[in-house]
DNA sequence: TACCGTGCCGAAAGGGCTTTCGGTCTTTTC
DNA sequence: GAAAAGACCGAAAGCCCTTTCGGCACGGTA
């Protein structure tokens, strides 16, 4: 609550200076270790400025430069679970460096959305990624912004743009892939609204790696929504049906929850009657299952940090490229799938 | 990916006073609001600030003592799901008014968040809400800040601080007074990891409701992890050793998931047979078991807000006192603890 | 007419830093 | 031993804004 000015007075450049007895162009020229010091000079000066627990004033940095050190980070939908691995990696990158993290939710709101970005702006952020809260595509913020901009999760409808999303297709291939490598051949598949193209992704890459096998998805795809709940009732038509199934590729790792309670309630053993895979890799869900769950991961902090590093790279004039990179996923084998021996 | 210099060069105040014809100061005290200027040069000035589209340059304004209109946002534990409601509110609370939120995750290491604390002091936030991972007090950062500090989740172990934390010790009295009101009488508790200050208030919160009631806890209250794994397990014992339990009360809703699948294991029906409570209202679990689980809520959302109400109020000088503050927390009823008729 | 408020406006300082450029002092070269 | 070449350092300008304070013009008062 202390609101002194008292000592605690910041030090300053001149501060250093003085202290090190030199001037305050010098001291700046040994703290930023540019040329034209004498090695004894500098190391005076480095060590006044320890002493003194000088930090430079980012701000009057900032004035010169036109750098501000700052990133701006637009969110649309901060309660996701998908935002807070991205986010995490991004400020792992960032906090290595000299650089701070303005943090926007946009609540999904497109008129929240430009009030944001313009305080971004105004603001004289270096680079701004923006993290979706799909994989689908969203409106581009354009292209005649003052500072790079990288799409995160969330793909940018125009090619302009460089994005960054998880590649579900290739989740999609290796959850039935990892499948067929356990000996299962009658594959069902449980997703959740169609309407997302992670669900529709996933799904044509499960059917890719069941062509290349000779083999088709036990009954239609099913979709719905991605709870849990609907993982139960789904599982039950789908065990009703086609009770020969023998696998389950769920769209994410709370069907698969419901998957599993539900193959518990018709006497199905899971892996041995019945294996079961998830997406996400949502540890609180995944580990906590009986038996834990193999699932899908995006490698979510790895996309937030190399969203980072591209703005980065962007800040630093390095061409960045454009278009949409589909980042590779990883499996994650557990109980479900295959039995510990 | 633009990063052109060209002629789209941010325009400076000297532009628009040039532009309407009078000095800088006239332009900057006209924009400012302040007094001295005729109403009709103040209108011109406006208008030609609005036509160059001029935003101030917060670098420069910041150089000066003024504020900066940001706040700085600590975290210890950006993956903790306490985090994102406490973030989200107060984003919430300061996206209302000029304010944007620096967020900086110390990744529970000490060091990390002294170099975070330093940065944003360098930037000149206008205030900071540490926002720890436990409820348990923290370190303060000290009272010579020369910026108003609200913590929130964890409390300062500096009774001068000004901190915000939810009720455990209500929520613990609050859930057992309705398992009592639902008829219970045979109440057992399982929680998690016992070094928890959280678990320890619950649990004497749990404890008084019972005393009020003449009632004791069913056996010993059991402690070891917040994993669903642990709940399965506890459960069991408890089911075991007191079969005429009829209301088990958890110290969080992961551990309420685990004592559902026990009880259906050992073929008792919820509610009927055994009501089950949880914690922390987390609703993928929650909304998502058989039956829906009945939680208590902490509003963190909610202290969220308020906290960054309070550094909004300590900015403007307001005295916004000092020591801990208990938040109301809420119980959600739902299917685990009354049939739905 | 001489004087004094009052209302508006502008010159200039300042805030902390980087950078250019000229100046001093030491070293090398013929 | 004198001149040219380096090596090192400091004065000062500039980045963009806010704020103080003095100046100017105007209207009203004695």
């Amino acid at each position: 609550m202390s609101n002194n000015e008292g000592p605690g007075r910041t030090v300053t450049l001149s501060d250093v200076a003085r202290s090190a007895g030199v001037s305050i162009a010098t001291a700046s020229k040994a703290l930023n270790g540019r040329e034209d010091v004498a090695p004894a000079t500098r190391a005076r000066v480095l060590e006044a400025a320890d002493a003194l627990a000088f930090t430079p004033n980012p701000m009057a940095r900032g004035l010169l430069a036109g750098r501000t050190g700052t990133v701006g980070v637009l969110t649309s939908d901060l309660e996701g679970r998908f935002m807070i691995p991205i986010l995490m990696g991004a400020e792992d990158a960032f906090g290595a460096g000299q650089v701070n993290v303005f943090l926007c939710d946009a609540r999904g709101d497109a008129i929240r959305e430009q009030h944001h970005l313009k305080a971004l702006l105004s603001r004289r952020v270096d680079g701004i990624i923006v993290v979706g809260r799909q994989t689908d595509p969203r409106p581009s913020l354009g292209q005649d912004l003052p500072v790079p901009v990288v799409y995160a999760y969330s793909p940018s409808d125009d090619p302009r743009d460089l994005s960054l999303t998880p590649d579900n297709y290739a989740g999609g291939r290796l959850a039935v892939e990892h499948l067929i490598s356990c000996g299962r051949t009658r594959i069902a598949h449980i997703s959740g609204d169609p309407s997302y193209a992670a669900a529709q992704d996933r799904l044509a890459g499960a059917h890719a790696a069941l062509a290349r096998a000779g083999l088709e998805l036990v009954g239609e795809p099913m979709f719905s929504m991605w709870t849990e709940h609907w993982g139960r009732d789904a599982a039950a038509m789908v065990l009703q049906r086609h009770p020969d199934v023998d696998a389950i590729f769920c769209g994410s790792d709370q069907i698969a929850r419901g998957v599993l309670d539900t193959a518990r309630d018709f006497g199905r053993t899971v892996p041995d009657d019945l294996a079961v895979i998830g997406y996400d890799n949502w540890e609180v869900l995944a580990r906590n299952s009986r038996p834990e769950l193999t699932s899908i991961d995006a490698n979510l902090q790895q996309l937030g940090r190399q969203a980072a590093q591209r703005v980065f790279d962007a800040i630093d004039g390095v061409d960045i490229g454009e278009g949409t990179y589909h980042l590779p996923v990883r499996l994650v084998i557990r109980g479900s799938t295959i039995a510990r021996q």
